[in-house]
DNA sequence: TCCGAACGTCTACGTTGTAGGTCTACAGTC
DNA sequence: GACTGTAGACCTACAACGTAGACGTTCGGA
């Protein structure tokens, strides 16, 4: 993902030889467990463990276990790149929503800190990777002729509509044991017919969800919506 | 929610005394220690300190802490009643949506559990309590003459956008220290003014958010999107 | 050559979730 | 009344956790 640290091996025989530890390492291995254990099976030890090392080096390179995780969702978030000079603004941000979600399912283990941690931390004193798709969006817009504000509300309307869609999406994807029946596939039946008719009669419904159409569909509807309420004045 | 032994005063005088622990009353001092210092300030030892009792009586009323953290969602979301009955089901939709709302505002720090709980359980294994709203959603809008699958899309919609827009608004309620200057009170002064320009230049829209209109705004984007996607055929 | 900083390691403390055992009080059966 | 099963309450104990503090080593720059 990140780049590693450009020479590697013309350096003064010592440093960074194979004992050193980078904070990209830390975060990169972080986000592995995270991906195969879940957010819970992350800790300190653990971690320190699979990088061959004392826990205790880990706050070398972070101040408190929180900050780690701010990290390992900004190296997510950060492979979200955004390109400000599109020439049609809502195409752009189709794509960022796809890529979004692309990245989304590709860590669903770390969609809880994507979408939480940011409500530990104040918006400006967060990590500058988490801003800088922000900042892109904005560009983007003010260019296509949005005013600021008006281009802060397309922004959160976008990125409001996909977290919500992502958490959505992670749902359905909770359960996909290799079983027939609907109605026992989700589980359905231990509910009792007469007080969830329409849950259990939409079992196939729910089995056969789309993240992908669902998305565009989503899509269709913010951005037909965005551009009837909002109009950009050209520059 | 679940109702309480129907007798507790004719009791033969020992049981249900005041020394008794409910599982009610429980999930009520665990939604009162989340709401007062978040979701890392609950543990059982503290949760039972709150009650008065050895903290390994909560093992009688609940498997394990996930399951209580479940539970304290579950009462929460149990507070949305939904009217299946109601004659609009646009007006309908946005009185659930202000509710949630006005919820996730009551309890903020409950917010992360309500979106992200629902990810480690498979929807039909979750407490009733979360399925209801579900289904009387699903009644309203068959009543409404939508079709089971396009009942359960409005339903996805809606709720991605709810959960969406309360995050949002919660990070922005983060930081309201009483700082007069929009750049100083949201920490936008550490940016870099050469890579953040126009993050920079939306502090004051950034700081007056009003999240009511905001959340109206992005209701009638949705419903007009919806109303002009899907239609209704009359019973 | 010396110094300060960074890096790595070790030990230790208080807290966490919860398994296991024990002791008590009561309900139902003879 | 005696016996038994069952549920509740309490205690102890354990492994794992995050991280403070101290100590040694290494290294770039003065």
């Amino acid at each position: 993902m990140t780049p590693p640290p450009a020479e590697h091996a013309g350096r003064p025989a010592g440093t960074n030889r194979d004992g050193k530890i980078t904070r990209e390492m830390v975060l990169a291995t972080a986000l592995e467990l995270i991906d195969r254990d879940g957010p819970d099976g992350l800790s300190m030890r653990r971690l320190a463990h699979a990088l061959g090392r004392d826990p205790m080096i880990l706050y070398r390179h972070t101040p408190n276990k929180a900050a780690l995780l701010d990290g390992v969702a900004e190296t997510v978030l950060a492979q979200l790149t955004v390109d400000p000079t599109a020439r049609d603004w809502a195409t752009e941000l189709r794509t960022i929503a796809r890529d979004y979600r692309r990245l989304a399912l590709a860590h669903p283990h770390v969609v809880p800190l994507l979408v939480t941690r940011p409500l530990a931390t104040p918006l400006a004193l967060r990590p500058q990777g988490t801003l800088r798709p922000l900042e892109d969006i904005l560009t983007l817009l003010t260019r296509a002729g949005f005013s600021g504000p008006d281009a802060l509300h397309i922004y959160r309307a976008l990125f409001g509509f996909l977290h919500g869609h992502v958490l959505n999406e992670l749902q359905e994807l909770i359960d996909n044991p290799a079983e027939t029946d609907d109605l026992l596939r989700l589980g359905l039946h231990r509910l009792p017919i007469a007080e969830f008719p329409l849950l259990r009669s939409l079992a196939t419904a729910l089995a056969s969800y789309n993240g992908a159409t669902e998305l565009e569909r989503g899509l269709d509807i913010l951005l037909t919506g965005l551009t009837t309420t909002l109009t950009p004045h050209p520059a």
